[in-house]
DNA sequence: CGTCGGTTTGACTGCGTTCAACTTAGGTGG
DNA sequence: CCACCTAAGTTGAACGCAGTCAAACCGACG
């Protein structure tokens, strides 16, 4: 059920038996959330965090002219608001993309595992700070890529991050979001996304089509993007 | 020495006594370094994150054609790289703006008080999540905001950050920087900048010359940003 | 007094937006 | 089974914000 949290968590670090154990014991039970629905609200006190079992979830934060931008999108594997584990309420929402299926960590349990693991502790310190990663690459992507490698950044950081739990290949992956939500993830809006991924299909870099991406060629479409994989923190630098 | 770093922290939780004495113990030698100075490169090993005491510091990314991203400055009583000692490596720089007082703490120092203090790291933690709190508000402004919300929106955060640790009156603060180094911050660029500083000048909203910073109408500056300081976390929900 | 980094201004360009119309795909009910 | 509806995707034309390029200005400092 948390297999893909697990190997999430493992790709950067050493996860012993004990641990795996405290998490799992430390887990609610499964929800199921409806595709559109905004689950975290910003300034609401939070008393669990939400790992995302199945699906896709996204944050966001809006402007009051009612425009939107997604922070950051999260996969299976993922906590979709550990970080709400020390900041009690969020600064910004948190909703589902697609039907998720997620379960809740209660956030008397984290305090716990801070009390009695301190490994594990730092593994979850790390994983809110690869979210926080993730947040500098985006602002690099927004502040200095132009659309068309912003377009193709975003679906190298999906095809990588989906491919560390098992839900993408080389060429292959689901990502079922309109092009309206790209758009809200990059900074564009939905025409110019549109045009840019004609761009991309006819240069033969890339396909996007009803949430499922094909890429014809991977490292062409990495070089476009300047991708650098290290933000995501898949090397380790020395065993633990 | 470390009283600015104590005002951020308990503008946001208690540290008791104890904490003190335990971050006090942790801290090395202070330092000065000079302006314009990269002291932490990409994928480099640390072993002690930075504390900064004086000064102006920034985080940033570089695209391959030289394309400069800052992620986020950082003022008196931050800590530059807090999250290095989860993540042990970074994926981005860090580079003082201005001449700086810092000081360091050892990551062993840091591991002991996730053994010996809960509370203090969760608070440590914290700070992290702050951090990647103020990267998600960069990400919308860089998407979504015009070139003049986002300058004004800078402003309005440093004059806040700045008063917590009393480096900020309402109308007056330094922020010894070049109007290159905004543009960095703010995605746009230096010429842009400046014809927008001018217009912030003409419509009395705001002056900025020399590295200095006056506010002549905060609340019109915040209205014109759609600043919401809800993601600085400065209030606090319910005593801990 | 000359140099250099930083700021300011002008003219022109262009990437991405805006607005609007049309197409396509999927789902629903007669 | 098809008419209808709606959300999503596609395309075109015109616009505008910010970029680009280049030159002039300014102040600090040798």
């Amino acid at each position: 059920m948390i297999d893909k949290h697990l190997l999430k968590l493992r790709a950067r670090d050493d996860i012993s038996a004990d641990e795996e154990a405290a998490i799992r014991s430390a887990l609610g039970e499964t929800i199921m959330l409806p595709a559109d629905h905004t689950f975290i609200s910003p300034g609401t006190l939070l008393e669990h965090s939400t790992l995302v079992l199945d699906g896709i979830v996204c944050r966001y934060k809006d402007l009051s002219n009612g425009q939107r931008q997604i922070t950051e999108l999260h996969v299976a594997g993922d906590f979709a608001d550990l970080h709400s584990f020390t900041l009690q309420y969020l600064d910004h929402s948190v909703m589902t993309l697609t039907p998720c299926r997620i379960v809740r960590m209660p956030h008397k349990a984290l305090t716990a595992i801070t009390e009695q693991y301190p490994h594990l502790t730092r593994v979850y310190w790390f994983s809110t700070n690869l979210d926080a990663a993730i947040h500098r690459e985006w602002e690099l992507s927004l502040g200095r890529r132009s659309a068309i490698q912003r377009i193709a950044h975003l679906f190298c950081e999906m095809q990588l991050r989906l491919s560390i739990v098992g839900l993408a290949s080389e060429r292959h992956f689901d990502l079922p979001v309109t092009q309206a939500v790209l758009a809200e993830c990059l900074g564009l809006t939905p025409v110019h996304v549109n045009r840019v991924l004609k761009e991309l299909r006819e240069t033969g870099l890339l396909e996007f089509r009803s949430g499922r991406v094909t890429i014809l060629d991977l490292r062409a479409l990495r070089n476009m993007a300047d991708f650098d994989p290290t933000y995501l923190y898949l090397e380790r630098k020395r065993p633990r």
